[in-house]
DNA sequence: CGCCAGGTTGTCG
DNA sequence: CGACAACATGGC
């Protein structure tokens, strides 16, 4: 049972590890990954990615998480008129998407990230939901509920080895187990509605927040500065702020944040 | 072995 | 408000 994608601008090794979705991997012939309660395997040949799953699935599931309807090669033309360097950027890997995840996976896998490097990341995420994901198939898990979360403490949280992440991740599943985090009010509001109710997550500073908004709630306008992309702003758009990628900025951050940290691999590989 | 990691919090000037 | 250490842990 597969589908075949081919109307271009999916790349997975870019989309998949980008930096925006953790529970990814690369198994050499395809990738493998878990996501809105699914497993799902991936493979290209050619031009075709091929999604092994039932059309229903990816009807359903699917092609909404891998924006597969929006016209990618239509906003990196808009975005690449803004400038030169973007246009470069865009270019070295035209394949990324902005997946549209899961609001609470975003706002825990986000909250594991702060001082963190992204193969640790990984390994957090993946024994977070070893540990309390619900069983989806031998070894495979979903992400864990809130609820399930909530119930726990920073002992019991202690085999997934988020040291001083753990109390944030349990206060951010209280809060949204406790119906205190207005997730369709955020969904429908503007970004500074969405910051504003995010950062009352003790453990979310602005840029988590703006990350969950961007990968969780898919405002394309939201721009998450890092580390990697304060130093790719000083030095590829000097003088230069979020503004100037206008209503798509998200999409140009994620160009940059990839050009920035993978643009000299080739290089070092040779 | 030491530096740094898709930051946030708490504290201090 | 801006600077700065502390925070747990492990990848490289």
């Amino acid at each position: 049972m597969s589908v075949i994608y081919n109307g271009g601008r999916l790349s997975l090794p870019d989309t998949l590890d980008c930096g925006q979705a953790f529970r990814w991997q690369d198994k050499g012939n395809g990738w493998e990954g878990t996501a809105m309660g699914r497993q799902l395997r991936l493979s290209q040949e050619g031009e075709n990615i091929i999604f092994h799953c039932s059309q229903e699935e990816y009807d359903n599931i699917w092609r909404s998480y891998f924006d597969l309807d929006t016209d990618y090669a239509a906003i990196q033309a808009q975005l690449s008129e803004l400038s030169p360097v973007l246009k470069q950027a865009i270019d070295f890997a035209p394949g990324i998407r902005i997946l549209r995840q899961d609001p609470f996976e975003v706002i825990c896998t986000f909250i594991l990230t702060q001082n963190c490097n992204i193969p640790r990341i990984k390994g957090m995420v993946e024994r977070l939901c070893q540990s309390f994901g619900t069983k989806i198939a031998d070894g495979v898990f979903d992400f864990p509920t809130a609820e399930t979360l909530a119930q726990q403490t920073v002992e019991s949280l202690a085999p997934v080895r988020a040291g001083f992440r753990a109390k944030y991740l349990l206060e951010a599943a209280r809060m949204v187990a406790g119906g205190q985090i207005p997730f369709e009010d955020i969904k429908s509001g503007d970004l500074d509605f969405g910051r504003k109710a995010l950062q009352r997550i003790y453990g979310v500073g602005p840029k988590v927040a703006e990350c969950v908004l961007l990968f969780g709630f898919y405002k394309t306008a939201a721009f998450p500065q890092d580390v990697w992309i304060k130093r790719a702003m000083a030095e590829l758009f000097p003088g230069k702020g979020p503004e100037m990628f206008g209503t798509e900025a998200g999409l140009a951050q994620q160009y940059i944040f990839h050009y920035i940290r993978n643009r000299n691999k080739d290089v070092e590989a040779s």
